[in-house]
DNA sequence: AAACAAACCTGTGCGC
DNA sequence: TGCGCACAGGTTTGTT
């Protein structure tokens, strides 16, 4: 579900609202939340700290704590952060539960009915051991900022279908299915071009389809499909997915050419969307 | 090395 | 209205 935007859009939510304050309770419910160490771990690491940022990297979530250590939290593909009224009756599927010092009395939920997402208090000097995805993470195209040759230089490195290029974490940290798509269709490039046949002209095309997606995609606060499993910290939704022209256009008339139909088809397991008409 | 399938889970939406 | 199946924003792992 989240991809960066509707990460970063929870993580200026968390700013806002749990940046500066202390957790004085945790309460684990379901273990596999916390599997990458254990219930006692997080209760450990957690309480009594103060978290003093709120951080992104693709989609990871990363609070510095005043400890020394760091918190990382990633929704996968149903998680939900949410900062309600201490007592308030929590929904179904609520993991974590940190309780936050001052007024008003607050907590923060970490809600995931399909339990992907984790929840982990790591030591950033050992992040190689203890979280070595994220040590091998690549360039976020907005906390890291990505220029047009640096994309350019990633596409030539190897030859492999340009969707799945993108979609590599190890390469571009950020994009998931929603936003590749979108930003092949504005870009006029086909989900299955090799990344090293694409042309200087659609390379510079390419960037700036990405930057600006996921840049309006940002400021809309993200895509809440007809599920509305993603919501901000404050339960409001995005409303990206009106501007999508492509994701869950299956049928439809491209809104680009208006001549052609979107066409999906499965990719890897992933659904595809594209104009066969604007995208070569 | 690249491409794919399956796995991890639960909820929802669709066709019958 | 009810039932069963396909499918879902992510990532890892194993197999061609």
């Amino acid at each position: 579900m989240p991809e960066l935007p509707e990460v970063e859009t929870v993580r200026r939510g968390l700013q806002a609202q749990v940046q500066g304050r202390r957790i004085t309770a945790v309460e684990v419910g379901r273990e596999r939340t916390v599997r990458r160490t254990s219930r006692q771990a997080l209760i450990d690491g957690l309480t009594g700290a103060t978290i003093t940022a709120v951080n992104r990297r693709g989609k990871y979530l990363l609070c510095p704590l005043d400890t020394g250590d760091e918190l990382m939290m990633h929704l996968r593909m149903s998680g939900r952060l949410l900062v309600a009224a201490a007592g308030t009756e929590r929904p179904p599927h609520t993991h974590v539960v940190m309780h936050l010092a001052g007024e008003p009395a607050q907590e923060l939920w970490f809600v995931d009915p399909r339990t992907f997402g984790e929840v982990v208090v790591f030591d950033p000097a050992n992040l190689a051991n203890e979280l070595p995805e994220l040590a091998k993470m690549g360039v976020d195209p907005i906390t890291d900022g990505l220029t047009r040759d640096q994309f350019a230089r990633l596409l030539r490195t190897r030859s492999r279908q340009i969707k799945a290029l993108l979609l590599d974490q190890h390469v571009v940290a950020g994009i998931g299915n929603i936003y590749c798509d979108e930003a092949l269709h504005l870009a006029g490039v086909r989900w299955d071009r090799p990344s090293d046949k694409v042309t200087p002209r659609e390379i510079t095309r390419l960037h700036a389809a990405i930057m600006q997606v996921l840049h309006d995609a940002i400021e809309a606060g993200g895509s809440t499909l007809a599920d509305t499993q993603y919501v901000g910290v404050d339960g409001e939704g995005g409303w990206f997915q009106l501007h999508h022209r492509v994701y869950d256009r299956a049928g439809q008339r491209c809104l680009t050419c208006n001549r052609a139909n979107i066409v999906k088809a499965a990719v890897a397991g992933r659904g595809t969307h594209w104009c066969p008409r604007c995208q070569r």
